[in-house]
RNA sequence: GCGCCUCUAGCUCAAUGGCAGAGCAACGGACUCUUAAUCCGCAGGUUCCGGGUUCAAGUCCCGGGGGGCGCACCA
């Protein structure tokens, strides 16, 4: 058995040492002593000398070791790969002119007492890459820099809306009403209540009860979840941004989605021009905005608007594939006809605005035409990156909005929005002209570190669980658990771009 | 849910229906300046599982499982 320390003192990272000392010439000793702690990567013994590559998060620095010099020599130069040590010694630099800690003493950190991935291929296999998500990370240095952009990706995120007034909040994620979204939720039972209760689809309307409150300027980001598929760019659990902005429209909040999002680039990447799956995508601001409408009317041609005959948009959305349902109004109709024909067309961003109002219950109805939503949702490289509106403030007109879901809901449409009395007695209270948010950090991201799929950029994927051997499947009931939305059909999702609403139509 | 692809040593990958192999890792050894060190040696397998066809199956067929991609679904 093997016993390691409870503690080790680093005077400093392996990046810090080779920064330091960088002028340090070939075969010079400096005189000065570090220590460094980390887990050795590659091992080169020779013959009275050893050479190992000591990796800390901060980057790698070799460890020379020579015999008579290093304490215990002979196990220095058995360790293995993937072994964790702290050395201490003084900074040199090797004949050959490799930065390097002539290690006096050392000591084992801890024991890689399974066998690390391939030295130079690292490891490929994508289900041993995010089942063990930690194997990764230490193989694949590509895999830790997509962590590490996100993390500073969402640090800056903070950074900037604090620095713009905004207050960080906490709303609950247990809800009694699965609200703010069109999806399925995920159910499960508090005891102490006798009650069920749904993990958030979406936190819209608690963050809108504390604008009434006061908190003219708020977000929050965090994790939603969503019973529905998966595929390359849904997880069941996903992380959203989510704002709003009293005594602002959509106007506002497009000026402020460009500017965030290309001053992100900025700050995380150094730049607004990238690359994205081999195609150059300019984040530089303004974007571009155009409506809904004028954009499907560019990509197929036709005379499209939400005033459009209803069997005309049918017969367009079938020509294009949708398989149309009966109690789809022209709103959806046209709704689906821009999903799939034009959506995925965009590539530079693009405000696509001004969506019919029968697909978005929680929007406010557009200042100049009953019939449309002011709601926008900023689309990059084909896909939703968020969803954002003037919000509807008239507690009455929610109210309506509800039962019209209701509606749905009772003509089989299982995501539909259910009626949040809670929420529409706060907005009784008055809720200001205000503007609204959602915006997908996982999608955003993906974006930002060129990933196809968005389990590169999520720590802990989710995976379907590791069958014991010869388990099979047949008897068991491992499928339909139950709670809610269950089965699934399809997967999908939805997209965690933002907040998904829609109306019930 | 449908279609296509895929699963071989710890990792990365080979093997026309004909003796299951290589590199790396591991293990033993050599080497006082290595850089994916090099060299010598040794060991390593339920070829995802279960059936079938065949003189012979990693390879072909059927069923099941894992994984991937696409479609569908996901307003």
């Amino acid at each position: 058995m093997t016993t390691v320390p409870y503690r080790f003192d680093q005077t400093s990272s392996a990046g810090e040492v080779v920064e330091r000392w960088s002028g340090l010439a070939a075969g010079e000793e400096s005189g000065d002593q570090v220590s460094v702690a980390g887990r050795v990567m590659l091992a080169r013994p020779q013959g009275k000398l050893g050479f190992a590559e000591l990796r800390d998060s901060s980057g790698a620095v070799q460890l020379f070791a020579l015999d008579g010099v290093t304490r215990d020599f002979d196990a220095f130069r058995r360790l293995r790969l993937g072994d964790w040590v702290g050395a201490s010694g003084e900074v040199v630099r090797t004949r050959r002119g490799e930065l390097s800690v002539k290690v006096a003493d050392w000591v084992l950190l801890a024991e890689a007492r399974r066998p690390f991935g391939d030295k130079w291929r690292g490891v490929t296999d994508v289900e041993t890459r995010f089942r063990q998500r930690e194997v990764d990370l230490w193989a694949n240095p590509e895999s830790r820099r997509t962590l590490l952009m996100r993390s500073q990706l969402v640090r800056r995120m903070r950074e900037r809306l604090w620095d713009m007034g905004f207050v960080e909040v906490e709303t609950p994620i247990l809800h009694p009403i699965p609200g703010g979204a069109h999806a399925r939720p995920f159910a499960t039972r508090f005891r102490a209540l006798d009650m069920d209760v749904y993990l958030r689809i979406a936190p819209e309307l608690y963050l809108k009860r504390l604008v009434v409150g006061g908190f003219e300027k708020v977000f929050e980001i965090g994790r939603l979840f969503r019973n529905e598929g998966m595929s390359p760019r849904h997880n069941p659990e996903f992380t959203t941004l989510e704002l709003y902005q009293a005594y602002a429209d959509y106007h506002d909040v497009m000026v402020l989605v460009e500017d965030l999002v290309s001053g992100l680039a900025l700050d995380v990447l150094g730049s607004t021009s990238l690359t994205y799956q081999g195609r150059p995508l300019d984040l530089t601001a303004p974007w571009r905005r155009a409506t809904l409408t004028e954009l499907v009317a560019g990509q197929t041609g036709l005379d499209v608007s939400v005033r459009t005959p209803r069997e005309e948009l049918e017969k367009w959305a079938r020509d294009a594939g949708v398989e149309v349902e009966r109690s789809w109004g022209p709103g959806k109709l046209l709704l689906e006809l821009y999903e799939k024909t034009t959506e995925g067309e965009l590539w530079d961003p693009v405000f696509v605005y001004d969506y019919p109002k029968e697909v978005s219950p929680l929007a406010r109805a557009h200042r100049d035409d009953p019939l449309l939503a002011e709601r926008f949702e900023p689309v990059v490289a084909g896909r939703e990156l968020g969803n954002a509106f003037s919000e509807l403030v008239d507690p009455d007109e929610q109210l309506a909005r509800f039962e019209e879901q209701v509606a749905a809901r009772d003509a089989g449409d299982e995501e539909a929005m259910a009626v949040d009395t809670d929420y529409v007695r706060a907005l009784e209270h008055g809720l200001p002209p205000t503007g609204g948010l959602g915006l997908g950090i996982d999608r955003l991201a993906m974006l930002f570190s060129d990933a196809a799929h968005i389990r590169e950029v999520i720590s802990f994927p989710m995976m379907r669980p590791e069958r014991a051997e010869g388990e099979g499947r047949g008897g068991g009931e491992v499928g339909d658990d139950g709670e809610v939305g269950d089965d699934g059909e399809g997967p999908g999702g939805d997209r965690e771009g933002g907040r998904r609403r829609g109306p019930g139509g």
